[in-house]
DNA sequence: GTCTATATCGCGATAGAC
DNA sequence: GTCTATCGCGATATAGAC
């Protein structure tokens, strides 16, 4: 068996992949997945921190190019905006790892606790965004509100895009930028009684 | 022991408190939960279907106080503004759970596992007030978009007025939603290459 | 209520890769 | 030979089955 530990985490990966596609995250145990990637299930461990991990190892990737492209995007632009731009930034990836990711959403939408990881890592990833953002001199508050608006709208960009018919990604975000324009515009300024 | 189940469940979770706050969460087992409201193991996990939920049976009233809240502003408000006001009607039960909060908040911080908890807990309440927004006529796409940002808005505030010296929450959730209406205003139109 | 599956992790031994 | 990945065994606690 390979002693290249990159090897067996792919191999791990694909593993699972297949097993909960067939069997569902909880009729698969971490046991069959090292079985399948012809390692021991402690060997599994050693590679990822639990049975959920292994799904979301992509993710990696998304975190590192959504941190560069923010700090791509040059420094007097407004932050919200800088969000606005760097998403399109970070399309190509996503464009990239679509049917990855759409054999992915049905597993996780299935499972209770992988979608709890899912949220966590998207949690995680705001706050990388935060970071990002004080980075540029946005104060602390500002950029903690800045982050969960804009990385909302960006899911919400993906999420239009992933379920509906064959748009173009670039076009979701814009759009769902606009949206949000449109609805912060009617925000009234008087404080309900 | 009594027979009353809703005193069991009070004393299981305060057990919890007091034995997650000692020894964290990690550091504490269910049988001493269980142990400590004075039944057994098996006892525990009828209340609650795993070790996390203990913690998170409050959270119950504040999903069912907003999406009345929501419910009770009249259908012409624009929805961004509706969730903006339904928020002040939440401000009462965030105000007098305060203390129990300020107790479970480190908790939470100090545990991965309890923090994805929170994050789920939070993704079903956006859910929540999405189909709160469509009740409103308003389209699914628009609604889930306006519950990101809204709640992202939302959240802000709370975390500020948690963590922040003695303000209003009120003043909070008016300057959150300013701050968005700022920054959202200074969006550009025009599609970057 | 009891019993059991299985996720998780510690430790010492082993065996490819360089 | 030195690393480091893997193995093999064992222990514990959650969670669910009976």
């Amino acid at each position: 068996m390979p002693r290249d530990g990159r090897i067996v985490r792919g191999r791990l990966e694909q593993a699972a992949l297949d097993l909960f596609a067939e069997h569902g995250f909880d009729g698969t145990t971490t046991e069959q997945i090292a079985a399948r990637a012809g390692v021991t299930e402690r060997t599994y461990f050693r590679h990822f921190p639990d049975k959920r991990e292994v799904l979301f190892a992509s993710e990696e990737e998304l975190r590192e190019v959504t941190v560069a492209a923010i700090e791509s995007i040059p420094a007097g632009v407004e932050p919200l905006e800088a969000l606005h731009q760097a998403f399109h930034d970070v399309v190509p990836l996503l464009v990239r790892n679509r049917q990855l990711a759409a054999l992915r959403a049905p597993i996780i939408m299935a499972a209770p606790a992988l979608r709890e990881r899912e949220h966590a890592k998207t949690a995680a990833l705001i706050d990388l965004v935060q970071e990002a953002l004080v980075k540029r001199n946005i104060d602390e508050r500002s950029a903690l509100l800045c982050a969960r608006v804009g990385m909302g709208v960006f899911s919400t960009a993906i999420r239009r895009w992933a379920t509906g018919s064959a748009t173009d990604l670039h076009d979701e975000v814009d759009g769902a930028f606009a949206d949000l324009a449109t609805m912060a515009a009617s925000l009234d300024e008087r404080r309900p009684a």
